[in-house]
Parts: structure tokens; C-alpha cells; sequence
DNA sequence: TTAGGGTTAG
């Protein structure tokens, strides 16, 4: 039989990397065991492990699970998840996060120096621990390498292929590609099973994504050389990684390559069709679905709505019009990912009313509106103006079961940043922790933005502390945000703190931005403050060749 | 892990 406490941290452990957020299933369930303070019976606890297969299955975002759920939320006063974590198992709230924030905040200026920094600091490191560093400075990757290298040397702790793999990932985001593969033989070294093809993904990604496309085939090729099968599944990663990072390319070389080596499915074709479209090539496209139907596979709604997508794009919406008759025609139905790209598009173009239109099509045709179907509805009606339709959209997504996503908060806050509505936009971020959605770099930008143009500087430091605190890591665009903020709203000495903030995390500053502030401290005469920005951008300039 | 997600500009 197992404990309330093994119940609870079973329920608290974030079941996967593709659900980092609690599922509001394991949510519902702690709160009913810690508000109930009942200890659960032997029958109950001994279904527990099937019970969590079973949540772990459901897509919150799925409409059938929520509406019960919706229910319970609003009758049982729910506890934010760290406050389950914290009072409930009695651990200490965030001090050892805390504390070592506090020493990976400081700049070091390399990996050792941090691991010197950490060293003699009293803490014990958990893998939930590090996953937490590791999300908090996913975009700084000294400190994160520099606390990976530290946690791996402390005695009773073992890194997991998860902890491995972010690390990989971080790596690979600031093109330290030497550091990168170092890292994923060490892994197989230390066991032979640690190296996946999500490993492997994320090699390639990154890869693909600093253009060393070649080197992303190459890894696909070496991939046995780790155990990880060289498969459909692979290749079409390879080949979907190839295409999303602008090369369709070099994924349809690969397609040539291995062909008559991996069994080829409807999928292979429409990875190289969307690639073909969004590179707006057309013909190519065309050429490829010509040669799917040699193949004997006919296109089905994927297909079709890649197609649908390249001309929403095109704004040619008779030609959208011609593909959903031929969808119909033959019997291939549109789905929710359809409608809401053509629906979006129209928006976008400022069709609104065609755009509601195919609202009331979907609905007409029986398809159900999801999370993201509902997200972009809001975003056309607020672009639009309509406000006080998208709020009533917003509202009726938790009557419908439909969750409220990040991108649905994030559409909202923005809305209200836009018209400068302060108390709203805060309401909604803390309306969306109390719906345990975590907030990400996109929900903070425009109150971010709001926060330099009102020229709200208190805001500004609550903002970038709840920012740390919900694990959010500030990136490039983040800094170019603030720096052109403040230096709009004559706060040049913070706004300078910032550029160097950022040229010292092995950022880049854009021209654009690092002219802007150079020409207003010129402006305003401040030659030795220009000389120290001018020293700082050929110091990241100078970094960025080596 | 085949398709949907908004510009950082006046």
C-alpha cells in the first residue's frame, strides 16, 4: 500500500517532457487528497499507477475530458501545485532554487568558473531541481553547463538522459556544437541507453537550425553508431527538421538518399509537400504530390490543408474555396487544423465576417472548435477590435470544457497591453497561475513592452522577477524589447544596463537595436556611455566569429 | 514524433 506522501509525489513528478505543465488531472487529484486530509484507501491506492497511466493518455486540451473537470475545479478550492509541493510533502518553498539562482545570476564568464561558484554552496541537488536550473537558464548557457557540470560531480546524485538531453539542447541553441557532441558520446559512454532519437532529434534540430544542414544529414546517417535505429520514424524527423528550418531542400535530398532503404508513408510525402509549400514553391509541391500518387497513396486532409495553407498565404481564398470542393468531392473531410487556418488567414486579411463564416461552417459540419481553434478566433476578433466578442470567446471556452492555453492568455494580455489596460493584462497573468498555465517568453513581451512605453519601472522589476520565478528565460528578442524600450522612454542608463547584460550572455545585439541607443546617447551627449555600447558590440561581434 | 500560433518598428 502506498503512503499519501509516495501518492502525492507520484502525482507531483511531471509525467513527461511533452507535458512539463501539471496535468490538471494529477492536479485535481492532489488537492483533493490534501484538502480532503483523508488517507486514501488500500483499493484506490493500489489503482494509482493505472489511474496516472490513464491521465498521462488524456490531452487536457481534448473537450470530452474537461467539462467534468471544470466543474470540480470551480467547487473545490484548488492549491496552486507548489503550494501542494511545498506544505503539503514539507519541503523547504524554493530556497536551494533560490539560492542557487542567486550564484548562476552573477556572470561568470565561463562553465568552471560557475562550477568554482557553486562549489561549497550547501545544497542538495534532486533531478527536479535541475530540471528546474535548466529551464531557468535554457537560454544562458554557461551557467546551465556550469551548474550541469557542478550537480554531476556531487556525490548521491546521477544526472537522467532528460537532464542530459536539455543540456544537449542548450548546447546546441548557442552553437556550442563541439561542446554539444562531447556531451552526447559521454552519454553513451555512461550508459548505452541514455542516447535516443529524442537525443538525436535535438541534435539535428539544432544543427539544421545554425544551417549546418549537411551536418544534420550526416548525424541521421551516424545515428547507429549510438543505438539509435535509423528508421521511418527518424528520417522523417531528419526530414521534417530539414524542411521547418528552410531547407526543403536538403530533406527531399534525403528523401532521394533513402528511399529504397525505409518504408515510405503518405506521411514522408506531405513532410516534403508542407516543405515545398512553405518555401513557396509550388511546382515543387505539385511534383511531389505526383509522385505520392505514383507511389499509391493518395493525399488525405494533411495534404490537402498544407495546400489550403500556401494559398492563405497567397491570400488567394477562391483557390481555398476550390480545394475544400475537391476535399468534398472526394470524401475527404476538413478538420479543426483546417478550418482554423483558413479561418485565421481571412482575420488576418481583415475579412472578418468571411472569417466568422467559416466558424459557422466548421460548427455546421459538426467539427468541434479546440484550444488552438479558439485562441486564433480570439486574436482575429481583438485585431479587429472586437473586444468585447473576444472576451465573450475567452469566457465560453471554460463552459465549452475547452482549457484556456497559453496562447489563449497570451492573445488576451497582449490585447490588453495594446490599449494600455494595465490592470487587466495583470489580472489575466495572475488568472493564469491560478489556472496552473504557465506563463512563457510570449506572455511577459508585451507587458514587458508596456512596462517601458508607461514608463513603469517598478512594474518592470515585478515583471522580470516573476519571470525568473516561472523558470522563463530571457533570450535575444527579450533584450532587444528592452533596450529599445527604455531607450524610447529616456531610461538610457538602464537600457545600456541591459545591452551589456545581453552582450555578456554571448547575445548578439541587432544593428538596428544597437544604433537606436547609440544615436540617442549621442543625442543627449553622453560620449563615454556611447564608447562603453561601442566597445560592447565589437566585443559581441568579436565572439560571434570564434 | 506529417498540417494551425500572431511584427519588434510609426
Amino acid at each position: 500500500m502506498l503512503s499519501k506522501h509516495t501518492i502525492l509525489k507520484l502525482l507531483l513528478q511531471s509525467p513527461s517532457q511533452k507535458q512539463p505543465k501539471i496535468n490538471p488531472f494529477r492536479h485535481l487529484l492532489c488537492n483533493l487528497l490534501c484538502t480532503k486530509n483523508e488517507s486514501p484507501n488500500t483499493t484506490e491506492s493500489a489503482e494509482l499507477p493505472n489511474w496516472l497511466k490513464f491521465f498521462d493518455s488524456q490531452n487536457p486540451e481534448e473537450n470530452f475530458v474537461i467539462p467534468s473537470l471544470a466543474s470540480w475545479v470551480e467547487n473545490h478550492k484548488l492549491l496552486h501545485p507548489s503550494e501542494i509541493s511545498c506544505h503539503v510533502l514539507g519541503e523547504k518553498p524554493d530556497t536551494d532554487v533560490d539560492k542557487i539562482s542567486e550564484i548562476l545570476k552573477k556572470r561568470h564568464p565561463s562553465p568552471d568558473k560557475v562550477v568554482q561558484a557553486l562549489d561549497g554552496c550547501s545544497v542538495t541537488v534532486s533531478n527536479g531541481l535541475a530540471e528546474q536550473m535548466l529551464r531557468r537558464f535554457s537560454n544562458d548557457w554557461v551557467p546551465a553547463f556550469g551548474f550541469f557540470t557542478w550537480a554531476k560531480a556531487q556525490t548521491g546524485y546521477r544526472h537522467t538522459p532528460e537532464t542530459y538531453n536539455a543540456v544537449v539542447d542548450i548546447l546546441g541553441k548557442s552553437k556550442k556544437f563541439s561542446l554539444m557532441w562531447e556531451l552526447v558520446n559521454e552519454m553513451y559512454e555512461l550508459n548505452n541507453e541514455y542516447v535516443t532519437l529524442t537525443t538525436m532529434s535535438k541534435v539535428m534540430r539544432r544543427l539544421a537550425r545554425g544551417g549546418r544542414y549537411d551536418d544534420a544529414v550526416e548525424t541521421f546517417r551516424d545515428l547507429e553508431r549510438y543505438d539509435v535505429k535509423k528508421d521511418a520514424m527518424a528520417m522523417h524527423i531528419l526530414m521534417d527538421v530539414l524542411a521547418k528550418e528552410n531547407s526543403v531542400e536538403h530533406a527531399y535530398k534525403v528523401f532521394l538518399e533513402f528511399k529504397g532503404r525505409v518504408p515510405l508513408s503518405s506521411q514522408t510525402f506531405n513532410v516534403l509537400i508542407h516543405g515545398w509549400c512553405k518555401a513557396r514553391k509550388l511546382e515543387d509541391a505539385q511534383k511531389t504530390l505526383d509522385e505520392m500518387k505514383k507511389h499509391g497513396f493518395s493525399p488525405d486532409v494533411v495534404t490537402y490543408t498544407s495546400f489550403i495553407e500556401h494559398y492563405c498565404r497567397e491570400k488567394d481564398f477562391r483557390k481555398v474555396d476550390d480545394i475544400l470542393k475537391e476535399m468534398q468531392e472526394k470524401g475527404c473531410k476538413p478538420n479543426v487544423v483546417t478550418y482554423t487556418i483558413f479561418m485565421h488567414a481571412l482575420g488576418k486579411a481583415k475579412q472578418i465576417n468571411e472569417a466568422l463564416k467559416v466558424y459557422e461552417k466548421m460548427k455546421s459540419n459538426g467539427c468541434l472548435p479546440d484550444t488552438s481553434f479558439y485562441s486564433s478566433l480570439i486574436f482575429i476578433l481583438s485585431q479587429a477590435g472586437r473586444l468585447k466578442d473576444a472576451n465573450e470567446i475567452f469566457e465560453d471556452m471554460k463552459n465549452q470544457g475547452v482549457m484556456r492555453d497559453v496562447m489563449a492568455y497570451n492573445t488576451m494580455i497582449a490585447s490588453a497591453c495594446a490599449r494600455s489596460q494595465e490592470e487587466t493584462a495583470l489580472k489575466l497573468l495572475q488568472q493564469m497561475e491560478e489556472d496552473s498555465c504557465k506563463p512563457d517568453l510570449k506572455t511577459y513581451a508585451p507587458l514587458l513592452k508596456m512596462s517601458c512605453s508607461k514608463k513603469r519601472m517598478k512594474l518592470l522589476k515585478f515583471l522580470l522577477s516573476h519571470m525568473l520565478k516561472n523558470d522563463v528565460s530571457i533570450e535575444v528578442g527579450t533584450y532587444a524589447l528592452l533596450v529599445r524600450g527604455l531607450c524610447k522612454s529616456g531610461k538610457l542608463e538602464l537600457s545600456c544596463s541591459f545591452f551589456e547584460e545581453m552582450v555578456s550572455k554571448g547575445m548578439i545585439p541587432k544593428d538596428s537595436t544597437y544604433k537606436m541607443l547609440v544615436e540617442e546617447l549621442e543625442r543627449k551627449s553622453l560620449a563615454k556611455a556611447k564608447e562603453q555600447i561601442e566597445m560592447l558590440m565589437a566585443q559581441a561581434k568579436e565572439n560571434e566569429i570564434v
